[in-house]
DNA sequence: CCTGAAAAATTATTCGC
DNA sequence: GCGAATAATTTTTCAGG
């Protein structure tokens, strides 16, 4: 799961539309690439066994859900040594409002975004959960006040 | 498109599968919660139509597709006032690479992700795009190294 | 490697209860 | 909301270029 694969044009526009709709069936797919159904769905089965296309996702409003509260988080280590960068990164993983996490060259060590319902909520994470994961020495939040852009399509 | 839905439990479940597999058949979804086929088709249907599920996407491997170079960018505009914030937002959503932008309160304007193939294509695209958009003033760019979570699921 | 059509399997939908 | 029957699509397969 590491080497970029190679993907040619028609792989491009599979690609594209299956990130528009991934429900959309091989019969659409086929006419909207301009081939028959046989290569088309070979290709699929090819990008996803290939791991290109890592699954198949719902996408949900958060508003709709209430949990339209987000806050980045840059979070400083008092130790810094792979052993406890690889403690660090697996309890992030074990935090399910923790939505995305990145190590950051420079600056601080790491940037998360965190959804929650609300301020109160937020707080109750960061107290209870981020605050708590290991070898935090400390950290700046700041909050959202309107998502922009907000999980955009990966560009091709 | 703004308020809260009213989700009971099973909504929350169907929620949970789809988000876990958008290809899932009513058949199956309709075992794993426990309820027979027709309500769960209906109960699909109204989450669509009430716009809680937004769509149906293909999740794809930054990395197997080279597109593995992630940086945040802080920016400040020059002119924080309504029409200047509704032009730059615009000009944002236009800008493919920009996968996520949140305006932020407090120490800075925006924060933007942006998704590259490398840094020499970052360069080319904070020169051309970012520093292009309107009022933007400053910018501070910070690369990720490491991707410990990448576009997680929202908790439910 | 793709086409086109036929066959087989699933799936969604529609009922009365 | 259930469960069976119907109806519609879909995926798969295969001979042929």
């Amino acid at each position: 799961m590491d080497k970029p694969m190679q993907v040619d044009a028609i792989d491009r526009k599979i690609i594209h539309e299956l990130q528009q709709n991934a429900r959309i069936s091989v019969t659409d797919l086929a006419r909207r690439v301009g081939l028959s159904k046989t290569p088309v769905a070979a290709r699929i089965k090819a990008l996803e066994e290939g791991g290109l296309i890592a699954g198949y996702r719902a996408m949900l409003s958060p508003i709709k859900l209430g949990l339209s509260h987000v806050t980045y988080v840059e979070v400083r280590l008092s130790d810094t040594r792979e052993a406890a960068l690889t403690r660090f990164n697996t309890a992030v993983r074990a935090v399910p409002e923790i939505e995305e996490c990145y190590m950051i060259a420079g600056g601080f060590d790491y940037l998360l975004k965190v959804r929650t319902r609300n301020i109160a909520e937020y707080r109750r994470v960061m107290g209870d959960q981020i605050s708590a994961l290991p070898h935090v020495h400390a950290t700046s939040s700041y909050v959202a006040m309107e998502a922009v852009v907000e999980s955009a399509a990966v560009s091709l």
